[in-house]
DNA sequence: GAGCCAACCAAGCAATTGCTTGGTAGGGTA
DNA sequence: TACCCTACCAAGCAATTGCTTGGTTGGCTC
């Protein structure tokens, strides 16, 4: 097999049933012998891949992050304007949850358990950098007009990230909208609200 | 004791404990252990006030309910214009959120675990109950002729609920705003947009 | 055909879990 | 004094948990 382009390893398959699991059924409540029934083995051969099933949370959400908030420094870099990099992000975090789906929910459902663990301690700067990367924008935007200078910044912060990250819990992919015409509703009542004009 | 009015009992007082520790770690998360240490018992004299370590979570949960579906059914019979109805929902959900901390908290982070037993259905009815209720105040603001007409329903309500109820996660009531003054600022986002004017 | 290696099995251990059982302490009541 | 009743303890059981250990299988390579 001289090809060294990614192919899919057996202990990716692993992860990746890992994955569906613990973000449907929470982590804790997940047992080795739930993820080696599913991919048909007995639980004691998951040790063969993995050190602990810690490891195997850990390196589902490294990964995925990684990529999340690559793909945020882009937006930050480019030289799109205020809005467009606003609107960029929101897209980007809809596009995230259709196609990592369990990473996310993950993240979402499980951090705040994890983050009782010293080896889990990068979630935390992971929470700061992306509160970093919204506040970031919303000042750009009320700094060059386009957004109301009379909200709370913080508030407006959260409302924005829990309300694009909790979809997850309700998204499927292949429904009756795409994500990006989700993400697009979502700006429209963002920007413009829910009121008759 | 010829009083009765409502007094809190050591009942009360386990229940009180174990719906902090349900908030705090989870359900499955939480052992009947922790719940009695936290209480200064052993955990066997737990099952002197309790059947179950579920039957703790189905009484939580019940109560809380039943009073805040209570507060959302006085709104709908009330003869306020459709745009006031949807504040006052929006502001009984903030102030459950104040009031009761750990059931919300509860009800968002368990609900679909608990939802795989039987007796924990009437949740999904909750769930239908809670949909139906947004899903009358939008269409009453639309018919109204107060909120957009190009809004699919559907979507503005989980954006509406999602964002509510996911508050639980950061509110903290004691700090720096009340969640009056939340409700008020989430309303002027929702019903103006964040765009400038 | 000898050696290697990734992938797995079979069995089980120690810790943790929800819950049970039989009993006790202490305050009120008759 | 005799009786309840509420609230609890002390001890432990059966099931489930994450993980370990030593061994087996089948395909690949030299």
């Amino acid at each position: 097999m001289p090809e060294s382009a990614p192919q899919a390893t057996r202990r990716d398959e692993l992860l990746e049933i890992a994955a569906g699991l613990f973000a449907e059924k929470g982590f804790k409540n997940t047992t080795v012998r739930d993820i080696a029934d599913s991919a048909g083995i007995l639980s004691g051969s998951l040790y063969h891949h993995f050190d602990s099933k810690e490891s195997m949370v850990d390196e589902i959400l490294r990964t995925f992050q990684e990529e999340l908030f690559g793909q945020y420094d882009e937006i930050l870099a480019s030289d799109a304007p205020p809005l467009a990099q606003l609107e960029q992000a929101v897209l980007v975090s809809f596009e995230a949850i259709d196609k990592h789906r369990d990473e996310v929910a993950i993240f979402q459902n499980e951090a705040a358990y994890l983050l009782t663990f010293d080896r889990f301690s990068y979630l935390a700067d992971r929470n700061q950098q992306s509160r970093e990367v919204w506040l970031t924008l919303l000042q750009n935007g009320i700094d060059a007009g386009v957004l109301r200078k009379d909200l709370d910044l913080e508030l407006t912060y959260r409302f924005i990230r829990d309300t694009v990250w909790v979809a997850v819990s309700w998204y499927r992919p292949g429904g009756r909208r795409t994500h990006t015409e989700i993400a697009r509703q979502y700006l429209s009542i963002l920007l413009e609200g829910i009121n008759h004009a």
